[in-house]
DNA sequence: TCTTGACCTTCCAGTGACTGGAGCCCCTAT
DNA sequence: ATAGGGGCTCCAGTCACTGGAAGGTCAAGA
């Protein structure tokens, strides 16, 4: 299979699934005119990294979950603790992006939005 | 005042604020030694900028903001639509995150997390 | 006066995870 | 023979800083 192919398999841009190689996530054959050839197991691992992505795990993550993936002796008591901690930081984004939220939908509430130069808005960020 | 003073009361670091100048949200003025000197204006200006982050504006949604505070003809529409825009922006990514944070918190209540391989979370990255 | 240490300066490189683009090669169909 | 749609590599850019090197400046103490 060639690149583009895995592309449209694996939902995954071509520059993507390069850069995956480049650093080192997969390791796909080569034909003879240099083209890269994907085997099963290629995509299957790109999959793997796309869904481990999707839920936001870092490349670091990903590589770490790869290498637990392919040990059968792992503990997964390890995968349990990475997605507990990758857990913790989505819930710490989540409450920064709602505080956000609260006080922006309180400030465009209070703002006329009109050809008036008076903003709650900028008088808000203006407070000293 | 010199960039300490001003990093302090403003809670940006240093090295921010010398970005900030970097790419033209400030001007201070500068000592004849070549050390910036903050006015009044100045750190005021950093105070408006480093709220603006907080709220999470990019920072040319902050150079637009700023130019609406300076301008004394502005429609507090623009204003509202810009923070209305960014509100929307931050909906979404909130929504993302959560729906990360159901499928993980689902997953690791799946998961044994002890010495023995067999992991649900694995298994979901790995489904076909 | 000299020295020490805390400032300040600039400039360069790195972060994460791609993405765009240039310039080139290859393959297939007409 | 050529046209087009692939593929390849390499370089630069994204965003908002941050770290570090190399060097100049200032105030206080010996």
């Amino acid at each position: 299979m060639n690149i583009s192919d895995v592309s449209k398999r694996t939902g995954l841009p071509p520059k993507t699934i390069r850069y995956y190689e480049d650093i080192g996530l997969i390791r796909p054959a080569r034909d003879t005119n240099g083209y890269r050839v994907f085997q099963h197991a290629d995509t299957h691992k790109l999959a793997f990294l796309g869904r481990a992505r999707t839920l936001g795990f870092s490349i670091e993550d990903c590589r770490t979950l790869m290498a637990l993936y392919e040990d059968q002796e792992r503990n997964s008591g390890d995968v349990k603790r990475l997605a507990q901690e990758h857990l913790a930081r989505i819930d710490e984004k989540i409450e920064q992006l709602q505080s956000m939220q609260a006080t922006l939908r309180h400030l465009v509430r209070e703002c006329a939005g009109d050809n008036r130069p008076d903003c709650p808005i900028l008088r808000d960020l203006a407070q000293d």
